[in-house]
DNA sequence: GCATTACCCTGAAAGC
DNA sequence: TGCTTTCAGGGTAATG
């Protein structure tokens, strides 16, 4: 389930050897992800042009080309972006293949299809519908506490849903989101006004820390996840609260607890999380 | 404005 | 063993 750190360790994954290389061809299964991939548009922006760079906003991943078009990739549940020689066999739900200069395929393999890939000109892209209604990035430098807190009072909701809403924070999924609620000792259905300011400094505190966190250890790969080389991520083994319901809580020993919030599972210590 | 639900999709796991 | 059902979840849209 690729969240923040694992689109981070994606893009740090594809620059080595995909800047500098020309895409000489492009292929698509015609099968629709989220939304269609339009072939002729990934051919009218990309055919030709040399990869420049590979950022990253929020869940978004960006390849910029010498043109000034853009690849954007979003990885859905189950999205991989993959390094291949031409002549390896291409995995079941190969959806889109770049050819690269230098005899080097980039893959798209996406089994539950819930991912997106379009090109975008620089100028379209901030308008984009997947950028454009995007909030701050939580690993942004011009993001701070104050700013949380003025966040956490606007919104009038549980802070599980304001921290899965991408148009407040982008980029934390459910993982993180569970993991960043148990650090900062907060229960995931608080409401966000009732939330005071050491708490919330502690919150932001937390989530800067579990994302990076996640980076260092390359990614959460409890299924699908792997990066552009295909190696797995480490993260899975440093978590507190996601996945260990029933389990005892490292902390205080009081027994993992699920509940469903938002037809999504929240994890949480009911010792440690008020 | 926010909460809830359904939907898209496949594969793994659980249940029978 | 083998089939069927359930569940996982990011984002979007519809509904209350």
């Amino acid at each position: 389930m690729p969240e923040l750190p694992e689109v981070e360790s994606v893009a740090r994954s594809l620059r080595p050897r995909l800047v500098g290389r020309r895409v000489v061809a492009i292929e698509v299964s015609g099968l629709s992800l989220r939304r269609p991939i339009e072939r002729e548009r990934l051919e009218r922006a990309l055919a030709g042009a040399k990869a420049e760079g590979v950022r990253r906003v929020g869940k978004y991943l960006l390849i910029d080309f010498s043109t000034g078009n853009v690849l954007l990739v979003h990885l859905g549940m189950s999205g991989r972006l993959l390094f291949a020689r031409p002549g390896e066999a291409r995995a079941p739900h190969t959806h889109a293949v770049f050819r690269l200069s230098g005899g080097l395929e980039l893959r798209y393999v996406d089994p539950r299809r819930f991912g997106v890939l379009r090109a975008y000109s620089a100028g379209e892209l901030e308008r984009s519908p997947e950028l454009s209604v995007l909030g701050i990035d939580p690993l942004a430098p011009d993001f701070s506490v104050a700013q949380l807190i003025a966040m956490l009072a606007s919104a009038r909701r549980d802070l599980k849903g304001f921290l899965l809403d991408q148009s407040r924070l982008a980029g934390l999924g459910n993982i993180y989101a569970c993991e960043a609620l148990f650090l900062a000792g907060l229960g995931p259905r608080r409401r966000t006004h009732r939330v005071g300011a050491a708490a919330a400094a502690r919150l932001f505190g937390a989530i800067r820390e579990v994302l990076e966190a996640g980076i260092r250890n390359r990614g959460t790969s409890f299924s699908d996840y792997v990066d552009a080389e295909g190696d797995q991520g480490s993260n899975q083994n440093t978590l507190a609260v996601y996945g260990r319901e029933g389990e005892p809580c490292r902390v205080c020993g009081r027994k993992i607890r699920r509940v469903v919030q938002g037809a999504r599972s929240t994890f949480y210590c009911p010792g440690c999380q008020k």
